[in-house]
DNA sequence: GCAAAATTATGACATACATCATATTTTTAG
DNA sequence: CTAAAAATATGATGTATGTCATAATTTTGC
């Protein structure tokens, strides 16, 4: 972990939401960091000793189960705020934070980081509605988990993506995974997603050009995220469940 | 919805973490009501009007996908907070709200509650923390959800519900549920858990007597909680992944 | 620039779980 | 108290997806 200055306290989520007259002290406390592509910025476990905001580069934010089953949770972009798992009553991160391209980190300290918000009311505020937000996200995710297949997750996951990353000139949405990281993200072996990217592109629904990934039909992308689809729709007769 | 006022500003969420000053303020504002059995106190996608705290009996938080396809989020008991989830962004509830027993709630409408979030920073701040709980605990389950089979899953439910509703007298888990509102709540189908409670039964991990549980051995319940339980382990050279 | 490591590709096979059907028992409402 | 509705019980069957094995290709580190 190499240090390193060049936040312009400007882009983060905390600078966006803090008092003008309060940058001055984030500029004396914060910390930059720059990390290689694979590098881990906390583990799930360590202890909590601040918090994180991504200046360059891009970031997965995952949890394991055991060695092998992994769930990505999110991946983060430049201006997003990373370590705010956790937050909680335990201070200890449930989740990893990895580098998946080099990045520029910049590190605030627990302690200064809650005189911030005790500073600041409108942050807390903004953090209290950005919770809950995720949570939002969380359990709806949780939702598709346990009633939508394969195929659905993955639309799902494609336009996020797409929606979170944009595109890039050529087209393609401007973020470039691996498929085991697709697959982590979706819930699912990697296996299964080589298959159902397979099957996706088969159908025209997306192009896949090594990494990089053209959505093509977004409407039947979308449609995909729609209750089924039933193989057949079996109970025909007007007896209404309520 | 019938009227009827029997909160005592004491046991709620809201009443905990509010300055003694302005519980008059609270008590101006706050409405009871009463609720049967199977009625919904709002709706997923309804607009949220305010929020809620149980003062009596026990509520289901849940999320539909299509119309079978259900996920229960969480049961809420007496001093929960209900329907924080309509804070984020978008002022909708992302799930519904049921009664699975008869409940008295105490409703708060939303811009009497903003107020008391600017006046009350310290009640910001303990929802934030909250908000960071439930978001972890979230994200613990969808792991869960991706990679743990239901056994698993179902074992964690039992251990969860016994915690966060404790033994009755005679020494059952203090909540009773149908086989359906586990299996929702466990992400899996009534037919699942039916099979599962029954290994569990003939395993004495558990006994039940309709819809009491008991659970006898918990240390063992805790152990399908760890990854497993390898049907063989198969690698056994020394490759270490890294 | 080359060896090692990571990623992608793909078929064969196993299985946990969902789905469907149907009967019985329990609970609820009028 | 009784009819209707809900919950429970249980077998038969299908399938989506995980697991394993192995090879080819691409990327990375020195």
């Amino acid at each position: 972990m190499k240090k390193y200055n060049d936040c312009d306290l400007k882009s983060c989520f905390l600078c966006r939401n803090s008092l003008a007259s309060w940058l001055p002290a984030i500029e004396g406390h914060k910390r930059n960091f720059i990390m290689r592509k694979g590098e881990a910025i906390f583990h799930e476990g360590d202890g909590v000793k601040g918090i994180y905001f991504l200046y360059k580069g891009t970031v997965k934010v995952h949890k394991r189960w055991g060695s092998e089953k992994e769930l990505i949770l999110s991946f983060a972009k430049p201006g997003d705020i990373i370590g705010y798992r956790g937050l909680g009553n335990e201070k200890v991160y449930p989740v990893t934070a990895t580098a998946i391209e080099p990045v520029t980190v910049c590190f605030i300290d627990l302690s200064f980081f809650e005189t911030t918000l005790e500073v600041n009311p409108r942050l807390t505020l903004s953090l209290m509605k950005f919770y809950a937000n995720e949570l939002q996200e969380a359990e709806r995710r949780m939702r598709n988990l346990a009633h939508m297949e394969v195929k659905g997750r993955l639309a799902e996951t494609l336009l996020h993506l797409r929606n979170r990353f944009g595109l890039a000139k050529e087209g393609y949405i401007d973020i470039l995974l691996t498929r085991q990281d697709i697959a982590s993200f979706t819930g699912t072996t990697y296996e299964t997603i080589f298959r159902v990217m397979n099957e996706m592109s088969e159908e025209k629904l997306i192009r896949v050009q090594g990494k990089k990934i053209f959505l093509l039909k977004e409407a039947k992308l979308e449609k995909l995220l729609d209750v089924k689809n039933l193989p057949q729709a079996r109970k025909e007769g007007p007896q209404k469940k309520k």
